[in-house]
DNA sequence: GACACCTTACTAACCGGTAAGTAGAGTGGG
DNA sequence: CCCACTCTACTTACCGGTTAGTAAGGTGTC
């Protein structure tokens, strides 16, 4: 131990790290570098040396996010569409169970307008990834007979994607509305043998879903 | 004219008028006082003499639309089902085409964890009504023979109502995501002569599709 | 003169951001 | 081995601007 350079890795995740947190649970424009700053322990201007605007910092979060995104979608590849589809679930519950987070394509369309341009561009090219990798997973469903659904792959993978993003969104205002919407989505898909009641709130110990969160720069 | 009452509900009025665009398109913290006031060209204490706290001006917001949006269900109750959905639809139109707002639900379940308790309590108030409605129509649709999908009205509504929230705020990265997903959802409730390709941008020359901004108080 | 509706003038807190200084660890030269 | 230097990672002390909010005063109308 003792790593030279530890100290400064150290400071810096935990900057984005906590603003990833604020960012996902109060939206961009809604924390401040104090609200860092103060739980982190240290100065205003210590995050500024690292994040020199908070337009830097936002690039940050929205970078690594999509490199975090990467690898899963990689590690997930090859796999059972459904069981895809479930992981996907799994991420939705991590988010919601994480004080009401919500995912980061649904706060970065909502706080778009008011973000700004370098943020903007990045936030186009990372849900554009994150759609795409929605539509992949419902066309492979059809591809290999276990999915069944009308219309063609893309328009039922940006519906899907789509209410997830929503449904996450109004967990906050009531619960109930995450479990339904997932078990509509496999409802739609023709899994017949879904689950046969409701899950309802996060008693899944199954597994646990958290399938990404660690990794350094 | 000269009415008595006249200059106060207009400038009360103009005010509620600007802030709601304003709180569609930013976010209710993403804009301020100083937004309306310069706008209206008046000053900032103006604004504070008719709502005193920001809070307050939130509650009307929620409140009045809340109204709005009785007097449109109510209007259009009995109506062929999917004439009510096609009015849904051209609602959320009407938003994006007005410089990319979103519907109030999804502003508020975005914003909601940063929000006063007041407007938290309003906000669930008038969410779970705006779910009820989107419920009702799926119900009626089913129950009429218009509409087929498989699982609950409950849960189809809760999809279709968290899609469209989705859908708009997605809009605002790519114009392309509105029409599909409202596409794909004709095609999930059988509408199998739905418009043959993509009825694409805002080319609907149809109909005014913008059911209610009028009222006062 | 009472009231509705506004302005002027102000406050304290917070915002993102900057400049200058410093503690400490690492490094190269003699 | 030690001194001089450099670099990283901060702190202290600011800046101008914006935030919501208030108090007091003015003006027109009934």
């Amino acid at each position: 131990m003792n790593d030279p350079h530890a100290a400064r890795q150290d400071t810096r995740k935990k900057i984005l790290d906590l603003a990833e947190a604020l960012w996902l649970g109060r939206g961009f424009n809604s924390f401040s570098y104090q609200h860092i700053s103060r739980e982190l322990g240290v100065k205003n201007a210590a995050i500024h040396y690292h994040y020199p605007r908070k337009t830097d910092l936002g690039v940050a979060l929205i970078e690594r996010y999509r490199r975090r995104f990467g690898r899963f979608a990689e590690a997930q590849a090859g796999l059972d569409p459904r069981e895809q589809l479930e992981q996907y679930f799994g991420l939705t519950d991590a988010y919601h169970d994480q004080d009401g987070q919500i995912c980061p394509s649904g706060v970065l369309s909502s706080d778009f307008p008011t973000l700004p341009d370098e943020m903007q561009q990045a936030a186009q090219a990372f849900v554009a990834e994150m759609r795409t990798w929605a539509v992949a997973i419902l066309r492979e469903g059809r591809e290999r007979g276990v999915m069944q659904y009308p219309g063609s792959p893309e328009a039922m993978g940006e519906l899907v994607f789509a209410a997830l993003q929503g449904a996450l969104q109004l967990a906050r205002l009531d619960r109930t509305a995450l479990p339904a919407i997932k078990q509509q989505v496999r409802c739609l898909l023709g899994f017949a043998d879904a689950e046969p009641h409701h899950e309802e709130d996060h008693d899944n110990t199954k597994k646990s879903h958290e399938p990404h969160r660690r990794q350094g720069e």
